[in-house]
DNA sequence: AACCAGGACACAA
DNA sequence: TTGTGTCATGGT
């Protein structure tokens, strides 16, 4: 539930929530404009600024700007995902037990659609903070300006995919995405063409709207699949990278040789409808084993 | 100085 | 179908 805060704040919102892990969830890979500053988590979604921190029992948010509503905010931070739900469905197997308890209100986004889609397409071998780094510049040059505080420095919204179509692959490339710029603009032509229309593949079937993303230059299986995830609610999409790879090879198939679409057809039957949550839960799990941020 | 990073793609065998 | 080289760029 949401409620105006005791001074009847019209920029501050307060969820009401257990398990949720705000740094893991903001910052574990999924999103790439959220940052750490002053006490708070700070980022921009849907051409909106916001601030983020964790509260007693929940969750407190300020926007720039007062909004008539804040559903979108409570479906972009899944605010209402069953955990346990999730959570129970999965196969009582150790390494996604322990997993799990490591990642105890981790959550997916619902991240809009295009943002998911680009993002992920300037991810290929990349690591986290170069991706947050690309995205930053393509915002900063080719973003429109979004409302915030006073004093507080410029930021701006996601380009759309007609923007980014429209500019040169030099420009991209002067963003410093390499290889990943011409991908990346073909992409946003064909989507700023409705070829794909992004908005209705969330109706679809998982395999439809699979195939529909994979026939965009640039996006594979994973890249796919992490749309699909992240942003078009198909939660039992399961993004094989590299850690996962290496995660699932480890912890499943020790000293025994399987392929990539071995592994496919393993995750589509052992962790169950909710599989893309099984998939953070480990992919989380592995970069704090591995001890870093990156 | 090699090696790797939330891969995709063309091309070989 | 499955394996290898290539593609930029920045960090260990």
């Amino acid at each position: 539930m949401a409620f105006a805060n005791p001074a009847n704040d019209p920029l501050t919102v307060r969820f009401t929530v257990a398990d949720y892990d705000l740094p893991a969830t903001l910052n574990s890979g999924q999103a790439f404009r959220w940052h750490f500053e002053d006490g708070a988590w700070e980022g921009v979604v849907a051409g909106r600024w916001l601030q983020a921190r964790s509260e007693v029992g929940g969750l407190a948010v300020r926007a720039a700007q007062p909004q008539r509503s804040w559903d979108w905010l409570r479906h972009y931070l899944a605010v209402e995902e069953n955990l346990r739900a999730m959570v129970a469905s999965f196969p009582p197997d150790p390494p996604l037990q322990a997993a799990v308890v490591a990642c105890r209100g981790l959550r997916l986004l619902r991240q809009e659609p295009w943002e998911c889609l680009a993002s992920f397409i300037l991810s290929s071998t990349k690591q986290i903070p170069q991706i947050q780094q690309i995205v930053a510049r393509l915002c900063e040059r080719y973003g429109e300006p979004v409302a915030v505080p006073d004093e507080h420095r410029p930021e701006f919204a996601f380009p759309s995919a007609a923007r980014l179509a429209a500019c040169t692959e030099a420009e991209l490339r002067d963003c410093r995405m390499g290889f990943r710029a011409r991908y990346l603009r073909e992409t946003a032509g064909r989507v700023a063409a409705g070829d794909p229309d992004l908005s209705t593949l969330a109706s679809r079937s998982l395999p439809e709207a699979r195939e529909a993303l994979m026939s965009l230059p640039g996006v594979g299986r994973k890249i796919a699949d992490c749309a699909l995830l992240f942003s078009l609610g198909f939660s039992a999409a399961f993004p094989v990278d590299v850690w996962i790879l290496k995660a699932l090879r480890q912890l499943y198939f020790p000293r025994r040789r399987v392929t990539l679409r071995g592994l496919h057809a393993f995750t589509e039957t052992h962790f169950g409808p909710y599989a893309g949550y099984a998939q953070q839960c480990l992919f989380h799990w592995m970069r704090q084993q591995a001890g870093r941020v990156t």
